[in-house]
DNA sequence: TAAAATACCGGTAACGTTACCGGTATTTTC
DNA sequence: GAAAATACCGGTAACGTTACCGGTATTTTA
């Protein structure tokens, strides 16, 4: 079984044209049902595959789905495992390529997809994009293109993300209701969309609560646990410290869980805090980490599904936007009164 | 720009034939100074892209490389980047696909990988997988094959893995070091090479150092926390229950600690515990896990040199085999004593 | 200066498949 | 039983590129 048939080989064979071959393998339109029959018979025997390079150099569509995504974390790969789901479903083959959060990275990646013809582009940017030339030659060269999770409005494309305004609410609001009142926020990176929505919840369930709003109290810094920690040790020295902190993200959140443990604070008598993903280490640190769910897995979902429906249709969708709603997971590290009735 | 140029556009725009074109886009081999620079410069002014498609059908490669992995967990998606890191250097492109521990999926995987005529394919097989008739298949089809991390002797082809057996002596070792003696293992399915290997490190060591095997003391469950936290539970119940507990993974170790938390017992006094893989996880629970780590990013770059290697070489490296070394990061879960000197 | 070597270029086939058109043979219609 | 419709099939071009061969025009060699 050295060189995989072909469709000559079984035209040779059968003394018949390949254009009769070709279309008794698929639709059985305009080909008499005994040398349709043989066809099939003969395919299967020499176990043959249409080759799909061929196909589609002719058809121009490969098929194809290229996702770009910052990293593989806990929600990531989640969400890329629902975009996979349905792509594969809907007969789509799925091409992941990881930035690493480098723009650099970033852009190579859009080029190598590019170049290999993928039928259609769904991207989350890295946390280090601030310019997006290289998504607009996407768009330049007809490409269809979804963006999902960190979006950004200067992307004309159609966006899935969460509700994170919403989501920096349902945590402030938690923490007040909890009866703290000096709450600190760990943001991520300023250029990033997801962090400033979060924040902008933060900031607005503060306002409407009439509460005083602290420059010293918003830190912004890498989505990351080692800076989280020092961010924390800093705030937790100050001489009016915040009695809880609201993290954007749970590594972060485990990260000042860190500090606070070093400094010898109790959560949540002495401090709350509150993490967003809530991914499963939320629930295995001690204390447990209070945290806002974001559906991954669905995010994923309804992204390919979008983009598939934006293929079949060929219509312009770059207003579409889907905005999916987090839900907070209360768990011991702000937990101080259970609810009132 | 509608459409992407070609190299007819080129050819007809300058007058010259389209083999011309060719060859000064890549070789400069018989073709003037001048007509190449023309070339050139209308190539990029047209913003001109080979198509892959063209080229791979006539070369009959793709420069593509399939990925089949069982998950994207912590270690896998490190490994995985470890591949992509070679690979892109290399030329290549990768497309992962996601068995989800599913032995179905992992034919449909296969088949679309094939289908998606690559240039060879790099595997590690799920749980779920016995049989091994779609590997075979991939090396029917002359398809360049790399097993690793979840090999198995009956796939022939060369195989990347951790020496597991020497993991498993690790960490047996180091909990008699400690003065454990009733050492249990949660060990995972049992058609799981990894998982054996394991358990024989643990084994032999027991061998070596005269201790009996209490067939009690090993548990075959699934890779999954809450049966390791049920099997615990089960552990803890007998009337002579072990004082250590060395699972075959980090998830496994995190059930076994909350079952051990929950009877009441301490770590490390009451019951020793070890743990596989050193997930970031095992540093933030409270105790700290001991673990034995496997250099994933690395495995995942030789698994690719060597696939890469063999793909050039086009010799027969069957019996290729490269096998890593894991190390044992001591924490508190196990750490009764500090080391005599 | 004739012969030989070289520089440069074009034509054709090929990779595997499908779309389209046209052409026989067979069947249907009245 | 002739005309019209239908069933079935084959040939050709096309998708974009490169390998190979052969052919002029120019340069080198003696």
């Amino acid at each position: 079984m050295e060189k995989q048939a072909t469709i000559i080989d079984i035209a040779r064979t059968l003394n018949i044209s390949t254009s009769t071959v070709s279309r008794a393998l698929r639709n059985t339109f305009d080909v008499k049902a005994e040398t349709r029959e043989a066809v099939m018979a003969l395919a299967e025997k020499l176990n043959y595959q249409p080759n799909r390079l061929a196909i589609s150099l002719l058809k121009r569509q490969t098929h194809t789905i290229g996702v770009i995504i910052p990293n593989l974390d806990f929600v990531l790969s989640t969400m890329v495992k629902g975009i996979d789901e349905v792509a594969l479903e809907a007969g789509y083959t799925v091409m992941v390529c990881q930035s690493n959060e480098s723009f650099g990275r970033e852009l190579v990646n859009t080029k190598r997809l590019l170049d290999s013809l993928v039928d259609g582009i769904i991207v989350s940017v890295s946390s280090e994009t601030k310019v997006f030339e290289h998504i607009k030659k996407i768009k330049d060269r007809n490409i269809p293109l979804v963006v999902f999770d960190r979006v950004n409005k200067e992307i004309v494309a159609p966006h899935v993300q969460l509700d994170n305004v919403e989501g920096g609410v349902l945590a402030t609001e938690h923490l007040l209701e909890q009866g703290y009142q000096k709450i600190a926020i760990l943001a991520g990176p300023q250029n990033l969309d997801i962090s400033n929505k979060r924040m902008e919840g933060y900031l607005n369930t503060l306002k409407k609560h009439g509460l005083r709003i602290k420059k010293d109290f918003i830190i912004h810094c890498d989505f990351n646990q080692d800076y989280a920690y020092e961010a924390t040790k800093e705030l937790l020295t100050m001489k009016n410290r915040p009695d809880a902190i609201f993290t954007i993200s749970d590594r972060m959140a485990i990260g000042a869980s860190l500090a606070i443990k070093e400094k010898g604070l109790r959560m949540p008598t002495d401090i709350g805090l509150v993490g967003f993903n809530n991914e499963p280490i939320t629930k295995l640190v001690t204390p447990n980490i209070s945290s806002v769910e974001q559906p991954a897995f669905e995010m994923g979902k309804i992204t390919a599904k979008l983009f598939i429906e934006m293929m079949n249709s060929k219509k312009d969708m770059n207003n579409e936007e889907i905005i999916l709603k987090p839900k907070l997971f209360i768990r011991e590290s702000s937990l101080r009164f259970t609810k009132k009735v």
